[in-house]
RNA sequence: GGGAAGAUUGCCGAGUGGUUAAAGGCGACAGACUGUAAAUCUGUUGACAUACGUCUACGGGGGUUCAAAUCCCUCUCUUCCCA
């Protein structure tokens, strides 16, 4: 615990907070319960989230108190912060099964058994609000000129106009903290940057109900863009999910693998529990020795947000499919009815169906640019029937451009 | 309650009757160069079709016209101004 503050900045856990001395007096001194917040707006957690996730691990192993507060209640309403058009909003249905999936997704880096760890949703009392109450007991503490000076609200209020529902997050939010701390004696919250006004507004109405001796603090996070400037986590298909539903243990892994070489060590701090003597040491490494770095990065996060298991599959496929390895079994694999392809079916239907590919124009396409290849072999012929004269021990390899690659299983 | 402006292909944004699958930018993809990196250069970027070409698309619906993203009516939504 001692140093606990300087060792998370040191990682680039810090943005920014209220009262920098006191927080770092309280972490390096106390046994502090903190919560962050998630939204269940969607069926999974995505990289976005891993920054807030990590931290919370970290925290935890240092002897502090996690809260997971899923949004149940705040999800029904959509939080403006950073977005030009607000989220949808959900069933409560949907809400209530996501929230679930959220909390089995957070339990892979955090203990959350009611004892060391607390998952608590906020729908519990935000769903049963009384509207007269709440006016009166918190409503009066909010200023609307106050609220309207905050980046967030000033963004959208300007330029895309700014309904009431949404307005009203940041008190719901404040709302929230307050509970946390009467409750559960939670005093700090962590979030991403993108949170500030609404974590300072929670921070400033415990402090003016109850005292200001209260000693709450917010820390926020950095919202962590790629180092040429592009947000985390974008990938052809979208946004990288910790669901190997949504986004294949595969592609997680080649995501950090193809981080961009100035992220490398940047990453290593934030998104695993590596020492950091041993980061220290990769950081010596210069050029092309950087793929080391990549591996060891690669593997960690993804044994983190996956398994070990899972980790040493997606590295071994990733020999097989660029050079040394030999395991080809593990690259991705589809399969297609074996009489199919001894029927003969055209090369622009069999790259669609694999998934590799769009449409059959694009493959066309591909195919003009010299980008598809079958078992390594370059096709020029767009109306390429493959039969089973293709069909090798190992099924048929099909590759669209240089990185995305298909394995053909009977 | 009254008045005005607007909704264009992944995003931004031009286009105001035919030459428009729709400028330009961004993003994305591919090739070259490399290290499964970045930068750079080149090309591609609605679908279907070997191809001629066909179809779908400019907020929704309806209409005018040989011909509409472009004109008219109507609905929905957004923004701005007045009260």
């Amino acid at each position: 615990m001692k140093d606990c503050f300087k060792f998370l900045k040191n990682r680039g856990f810090f943005q920014q907070s209220t009262d920098e001395e006191a927080l770092a007096r309280k972490l390096d001194n106390e046994n502090v319960t903190f919560y962050v917040g998630y939204d269940p707006t969607n069926v999974s957690l995505h990289l976005g989230h891993l920054v807030p996730i990590m931290a919370s691990a970290f925290l935890q192993r240092m002897g502090h108190k996690p809260i997971a507060l899923v949004g149940g209640g705040t999800a029904m309403i959509g939080d403006p912060s950073g977005r030009t058009s607000a989220r949808p909003i959900l069933t409560v249905d949907e809400i209530d099964s996501n929230s679930m999936l959220i909390k089995e997704q957070l339990e892979r880096f955090i203990t959350l058994d009611g004892e060391k760890g607390l998952f608590i949703n906020n729908g519990d009392w935000l769903r049963n609000i009384n509207y007269i109450e709440f006016l009166r007991d918190i409503g009066k503490h909010f200023s609307v000129n106050r609220m309207l000076s905050f980046e967030t609200y000033k963004e959208k209020y300007k330029n895309h106009g700014l309904s009431f529902l949404e307005f009203n997050y940041v008190l719901l939010q404040s709302y929230d903290f307050l509970r946390l701390y009467k409750e559960h004696n939670c005093t700090l919250q962590v979030g991403g940057d993108d949170q500030w006004a609404n974590m300072v507004s929670g921070v400033e109405l415990i402090r003016r109900i109850t005292g200001s001796n209260s000693n709450v603090e917010c820390l926020t996070l950095p919202l962590i863009l790629t180092s040429d400037g592009k947000k985390m986590g974008k990938t052809q298909n979208g946004a990288l999910f910790l669901s190997k539903e949504i986004t294949s243990v595969y592609d997680f892994y080649q995501y950090w693998i193809n981080v961009t070489d100035s992220d490398v060590i940047r990453f290593l701090k934030l998104y695993t529990f590596i020492d950091d003597s041993e980061i220290e040491k990769l950081s010596q490494l210069k050029g092309e020795e950087l793929i080391e770095a990549k591996r060891v990065l690669a593997f960690e996060v993804t044994k983190i947000v996956h398994s070990e298991s899972d980790a040493i599959e997606a590295r071994e496929a990733a020999n097989a499919a660029f050079g040394s390895g030999d395991n080809i079994d593990l690259i991705p694999t589809f399969s297609i009815d074996r009489s199919r392809i001894e029927a003969g079916i055209s090369i622009l239907d069999l790259f669609v169906e694999s998934g590799l590919v769009e449409s059959k124009s694009e493959v066309r396409r591909l195919i003009k640019q010299n980008a598809i290849k079958i078992n390594e072999d370059k096709i020029s012929n767009e109306n390429l029937i493959v039969d089973s004269s293709f069909i090798t021990e190992s099924g048929i390899i099909l590759r669209s451009g240089k990185k995305k690659v298909k394995r053909i299983a009977f």
